[in-house]
DNA sequence: CTGGAATATTACTCTTTGGTTGTGAGGTAA
DNA sequence: TTACCTCACAACCAAAGAGTAATATTCCAG
């Protein structure tokens, strides 16, 4: 398969990518991946230690790009990773920033 | 494999997001992968429409988070794209956009 | 050595965006 | 109803970043 990054692709990849590029976000996704079942907003806040309206301004955007399922349930919304992506791509990052890691520290022996 | 996503390691992530999610950094991402040899910054920032000290300054972003590869050969630099991470995340990604995208159209049937 | 070409860097502007505070809209329970 | 809880949204501030223009720096040709 050819890369096929069209023009009118990008805007929609720089949302994906722009929203994975914050160290809130990427600790929600964290907290949202150890928990077993979807996680209230509350819980989330609790667990990443942000305040309630940031929160909620983080899990809107990870849902707008579609890295995060959202179910409302009564009163509380519910919110949950979608897999298999997060973890596809968490596993390809993480592999290349331990070898990044890895490769400068064999380069000041 | 667990997603394994320390706290050390999300400063490192979310360069490596930040850095993907601007659009003049996709385009030049795209060109370097569209061609088969590596591109000096000349002809990347010809190629994309970019200014000579704005695309200097977004090669330097791309380099230091490890997506792509420098080599300075005499008065000239060329860069050419670390395989097969990019086209990983690009055939990763793209498939999730497309993915998207059918979905919604499906929807408004 | 001199001129020119390719890249890096600095200073500056302007837009974007993360964070906070305050408020309002649903939903639930007494 | 009232009280309370959970979440969304607005306005605002401050920091980060994209873009530009001008100025080095380095290298090669003549």
């Amino acid at each position: 398969m050819k890369h096929g990054l069209t023009d009118a692709m990008i805007e929609q990849v720089t949302g994906l990518f722009g929203a994975l590029g914050d160290g809130s976000r990427l600790r929600i996704l964290r907290t949202l991946l150890d928990a077993k079942e979807p996680q209230s907003q509350g819980a989330v806040a609790e667990a990443t230690g942000l305040s309630q309206a940031n929160a909620s301004k983080h899990l809107a955007c990870l849902v707008r790009v579609g890295l995060v399922a959202r179910e409302p349930e009564g009163n509380t919304v519910y919110f949950s990773p979608i897999l298999p992506l997060v973890a596809n791509i968490c596993n390809l990052v993480c592999g290349h920033v331990t070898d990044r890691v890895k490769k400068s520290y064999r380069a000041l022996r």
